[in-house]
DNA sequence: CGCCTTTGACCGGCGC
DNA sequence: GCGCCGGTCAAAGGCG
């Protein structure tokens, strides 16, 4: 068995990946990975997530000689990490702030070209917008102008998948190097960064580009808390993707594609000049973390979600889903009548709402995340087999043929699988590796059974089939 | 019981 | 100094 490379456009709307690749792999697999041998793992532990790297960079690396994913996954740093994989562990967008300019560059080629691959239209580091893009040495350098005129690209172009619709804009280069560069520490306030240069080419968030964000100049406060001061300068990170259909967003907020990370949900404000609220999160994974993120809507496209990553994590990756009971709780069985006005409910509600709408009779394979995630821990060490497994079958050379969706079902099945995400409420990488790695026989038809995009059917041939993978979402909702 | 979301209140920064 | 604004707190209530 293999991943099939569909898996990809299939992710398109959860960030998990982006996570995965571009940074927390480069904590997680760094050196095994990035040559492509994989023979060896980094992270033979408990925690499959680094092996989950570790797979998905393999497909990368193995898929093309030109595309660098693999090379995007390797600790620029050169960190090596073999008993701790853990121990660089950083919020997987904000390493990329941490990275000196070099390093960015080196990132930003990498995941361009493979969005360049996967039909991607622009993905950058902007470590190197403002200041330091005039002084960048690569060609793969991003001019402000020019993410202006790519993300034109990208709003005019429907979604091929998540490389294709989010742009990463870090703070620049100039700014200095993170003091949570290092290993992760237990939380404690951190040093205040001193201020950075901001740039008059700054795109902030006021401008009609709202998805270009300064990502400067903001302002993190925990008035409440004397040990925590409002910082200025705080490094964040903004995302722009794919918001999920309409018909899945709820009244007074958004509906946050799943990462790794356990949000919780603690404030919502509207936005002067936005019609759309921003909702606060913060790090439920571990207490005393201090990532946060911002969600809202981007003002001049309702399409996208602007995902402000602020702060990072100071704890290792959540490994097990049903400990973080928000991310992931389960379909509501009951109380979603309109009545109900706090609380989950609404929720609840919508996505009940979302159900009805999508299932059209069919049966939803709505997986309950109490269920999927006992699933998951009970087969773990098998998936972890079965991806040393599949690692030497990726070394015999298997061909990894990117998916490129049509255009027109393709901005549907973007946000049909955000839809799936909050309708599920099963992280589709837990999905996979829960399932999609399982024997044959009963497993694998159980694992089909409880595939609802029929992931793991790889026999037929998915490079080219499109229609095979016509709206898969739909086609089991 | 512990987690979540919701939501009004509170607080600090900033511009005028 | 004042008001606006964004970010956070914390109480209330729901869910599993």
């Amino acid at each position: 068995m293999c991943i099939s490379p569909i898996i990809m456009d299939n992710y398109q709307g959860d960030l998990t990946d982006i996570l995965r690749a571009s940074g927390g792999a480069a904590s997680y697999g760094s050196s095994t990975c990035s040559t492509g041998s994989a023979t060896a793992t980094a992270s033979s532990s408990s925690s499959q997530l680094p092996t989950t790297h570790h797979n998905w960079n393999h497909h990368f690396s193995s898929s093309d000689p030109n595309i660098t994913f693999s090379s995007v996954l390797e600790d620029p740093r050169g960190a090596t990490n073999f008993g701790d994989p853990f121990s660089t562990m950083r919020d997987p967008f904000l390493q990329e702030i941490d990275m000196p300019s070099a390093s960015a560059t080196y990132f930003t080629g990498g995941l361009e070209e493979a969005a360049a691959t996967f039909g991607a239209v622009s993905v950058s580091a902007a470590n190197n917008i403002n200041t330091n893009a005039n002084t960048s040495t690569t060609s793969t350098v991003f001019a402000p102008q020019k993410i202006l005129d790519q993300e034109h690209d990208m709003m005019r172009r429907p979604c091929k998948n998540i490389f294709s619709n989010m742009i990463q804009i870090s703070p620049h280069a100039k700014l200095p190097l993170s003091p949570y560069d290092s290993t992760p520490v237990a939380p404690s306030p951190r040093p205040i960064k001193p201020p950075a240069v901001v740039s008059p080419n700054m795109v902030n968030a006021n401008s009609s580009k709202d998805c270009l964000v300064d990502t400067t100049g903001v302002q993190i406060s925990s008035p409440r808390n004397p040990g925590l001061k409002r910082r200025k300068n705080q490094a964040k990170k903004v995302v722009c993707i794919p918001a999920p259909a309409a018909a899945n967003s709820r009244q007074t907020g958004e509906v946050v594609p799943s990462d790794l990370w356990a949000w919780r949900k603690y404030g919502q404000k509207p936005i002067k000049g936005s019609p759309y609220p921003r909702g606060y999160y913060r790090c439920s994974s571990s207490k005393g973390c201090s990532a946060r993120k911002q969600v809202e809507r981007s003002r001049t496209d309702p399409n996208m979600l602007v995902i402000t990553y602020t702060s990072e994590h100071n704890h290792p990756w959540p490994t097990q889903r049903n400990a973080l009971a928000g991310s992931t709780r389960s379909q509501p069985s009951k109380n979603n009548n309109a009545s109900n006005s706090k609380g989950t409910t609404t929720k609840a509600k919508e996505e009940h709402q979302q159900e009805s709408n999508n299932s059209e009779g069919n049966v939803s394979p709505v997986v309950g995340g109490n269920s999927a995630n006992s699933v998951k821990e009970e087969n773990m060490e098998d998936i972890e087999r079965q991806l040393e497994m599949d690692e030497g079958e990726f070394s015999d050379g298997l061909p990894y043929k990117p998916c490129l969706m049509d255009h027109q079902s393709n901005n549907n099945q973007s946000e049909d699988f955000f839809a799936e995400l909050g309708e599920i409420e099963v992280d589709p990488l837990d999905l996979l590796f829960t399932q999609g790695f399982g024997a044959d026989g009963d497993d694998q038809r159980e694992s089909k059974a409880l595939d609802p995009f029929h992931l793991f059917d790889w026999s037929g041939d998915t490079n080219t089939n499109t229609s095979s993978f016509e709206e898969p979402n739909k086609r089991r909702l």
